[in-house]
Formats: C-alpha cells, structure tokens, sequence
RNA sequence: GGUUCCGUGGCCGAGCGGUUAGGCAGAGCUCUGCAAAAGCUUCUACAGCAGUUCGAAUCUGCUCGGGACCU
C-alpha cells in the first residue's frame, strides 16, 4: 500500500484545478485543503472563483470561508494550519489533496519557512505611514542605515522587502538575514505535486470567458457590498480592486471588466513563472487524473 | 475639383535638425509573513520615394493613405 501522501494540485487560475481535485477527492475518498490565499475569505465568492456551495458539499474542504476579511492571513499561518490538517487527516486517510495557486503557500507547506517572531502591529503601521509619507528614498536610506546587509542583497526598489526588512530590525534588533537559514523541514508524509499546464493562448481565453461569466452572475453586487472594506488586504484582488474604481466613478463598467482581464492574466503568467521553478512539480498537459494515480500508487518511499 | 490638417513600434502618446521619451499590451524574470501582493528586465518605431544638410522622425518636393472644410 501507498505511504501516507499529501498530493498537491496546482497551476495557473482557470486551469481547472477546483474540478480535477474534487474528482479525484471522490476518487480517493478523502478531503481538500485549499492552497488559495484568497478563497478562505468567507466574504469572497465569485470574484476568487470559489468552489461552489454544492462541491463544498460534496467533499470536504479546509481553508475555504475559514477566516475573515478582517483576519490576518499569510503563508506562515497557511503553514501551520495545513500542517496540522494534514496530520489530523492521514490518521484517518492514506491521502490528502492540497488544490491551490499560491505559490508561496505551497512553498511553505512544502519546505516550512524560517521561525522569525511575530512583529508588532504598531511598529508596522509607523513603517508604512513613514514610507507613505516620506517615499522610497527615505526607506532606502533606513535600511541602508540600519540593515546594511539586507540593503546589499535586497531588492532595493520593492517597498514591501524593504519594509519587511525593516520591521524585522525595529522589532527583533536583528537583521531578517539572521533568521533566514534556509532549513528544509522534513514533513512525515509523502508529497507529490502536480501542476495543471494549459496552452497559453487557450488559458487567456478561458480566463476572459470566466470573468463575463462573473459579472453574468453578480460580481458586481458582491463587490458593491465589500465597498466599505475596499482598504482591507484582502480586498487586494484582482475581480475587486478594478470594480471599486469604476463604483468610485473613476472609469466606466466596461474599462474595470477589461481591466480584470488583464490584470488576471498577468497574474496566470507570474503563476506560471513562480511554478516553472518547482522541481518537484510534474506538469500534466492531458489525463490527468490517470497520471496523478499511477504515481501515487507508485511506491517509492 | 479646390483649400487645409494629419500619418510615430501591437495600441496610446511626446518629440519638431544631433541622447533610449514615456505608458499599456506582449515576452522573460525575482520571491520566507499583505503573494490574486510587490518589484525587475526586455521589445529601437517614425507611411513611401527623392532631395536639402556634416547630420532628418523633425526642413523641402512628390506619391500613397486618412480627416476637416469649400465649391
């Protein structure tokens, strides 16, 4: 029999990742943990394409409507919930599906990520509220200042590294370098990972037939009724920011639906360039639920 | 038929004698706590032909294409 495995699904939006992971759930009797750092929103439906009411039926899912919009959510607590859920669940299951885009999520699900401590929510804000004040040169010039060593092989023009290297500092008194060793964890399950590859022309179209079928089916009420949170992180999402700008009044309807096509296009690229990258992941362009089996049955331990 | 304006890379758009404008899209990429985020790289065009000039997308002429107005 097959060692307890975890069998992860991923791949660029629209891939079609939802359905072949609860075909397979069904397959193999088990459950779904999501990999998505936005449909565990239970304030998001349409706009994160969220499996629907009656496939959350169907098969059980964790990390879908856990957490609220006004919740903290990032890999670091993904990884410690879907650790937890996958021990809990293979004492009972010889296989668990993780379905997801979120590369990061899946990183550290796969690997862990470095213990760096909690940092305070009032250190953060000054950060940011310095940073939106004083601009970029200003953080540039503090981290050059306080981290020199993260100035030199940080990325000195991505605002969020810098901020981050500079909470870390503020906080801890030490230098996110430090915390950074880089250790692989070693899970007590078996990982095989897949990810969904569809032609590049084809996922464009499918995404632009997705987003019509959205507004078909009430995006915008959906969208309209989040207005009040439009600031909150998790508000940050393509199919959200573009119609808040057109519920503002500042483009018409058309342009934002044009918008959220592009803008979820260029997310499938980065999607797709953030999984080029994983070794451990086999692309599957056809038969995929055969192909994900037969490795799975494959006993290599 | 006449007068006049315009013609810049896939799109938008500045330049108006001598640097790569820039933006968007596309493509490639980065990535350990906001990741559907944030950031980086790349794509050398001036309708065509002839001329002026050391040098033209920028000036002149003609041709082609488009708009406006006049008869």
């Amino acid at each position: 029999m097959s060692p307890k495995t975890v069998i992860i699904i991923s791949g660029p939006t629209a891939s079609g990742k939802t359905e072949l992971a609860l075909e397979l759930a069904k397959h193999l009797n088990t459950c779904i943990i999501s990999a998505d750092s936005r449909q565990c929103f239970r304030e998001l439906n349409i706009g994160v394409a969220k499996p629907s009411s009656s496939q959350l039926e169907e098969v059980r899912h964790f990390f879908i409507n856990s957490h609220s919009i006004h919740d903290e959510v990032n890999a670091s607590i993904f990884e410690t919930l879907a650790i937890g859920w996958c021990d809990e669940l293979l004492a009972v299951h010889d296989a668990v599906i993780i379905c997801g885009g979120t590369g990061l999520y899946i990183k550290a699900f796969r690997e862990g990520l470095d213990e760096i401590p909690v940092i305070d929510e009032g250190i953060r804000k000054r950060i940011l509220e310095s940073y939106e004040n004083l601009g970029l040169a200003w953080l540039q010039d503090t981290v050059r200042t306080i981290d020199p060593g993260f100035y030199e092989s940080g990325e000195r023009f991505n605002p969020q590294r810098m901020m981050r290297a500079l909470e870390v500092m503020q906080s801890t008194g030490r230098s996110i370098l430090s915390f950074r060793n880089r250790q692989k964890k070693i899970r007590s399950f078996r990982i095989i990972e897949f990810g969904l590859s569809v032609p590049r022309k084809e996922l464009y179209q499918r995404i632009d037939a997705r987003v019509d079928d959205m507004m078909n089916t009430g995006l915008l009420d959906e969208v309209i009724s989040l207005l009040p949170y439009q600031n909150l992180n998790a508000l940050q999402t393509v199919g959200y920011s573009e119609l808040f700008e057109y519920l503002k009044g500042k483009c018409l309807l058309e342009e934002s639906i044009s918008r959220i096509k592009q803008n979820t296009r260029n997310y499938a690229k980065r999607q797709m360039t953030w999984l080029k990258k994983n070794e451990h992941l086999v692309w599957l362009d056809n038969d995929f639920m055969n192909r994900i089996l037969a490795t799975y049955q494959s006993v290599k331990v």
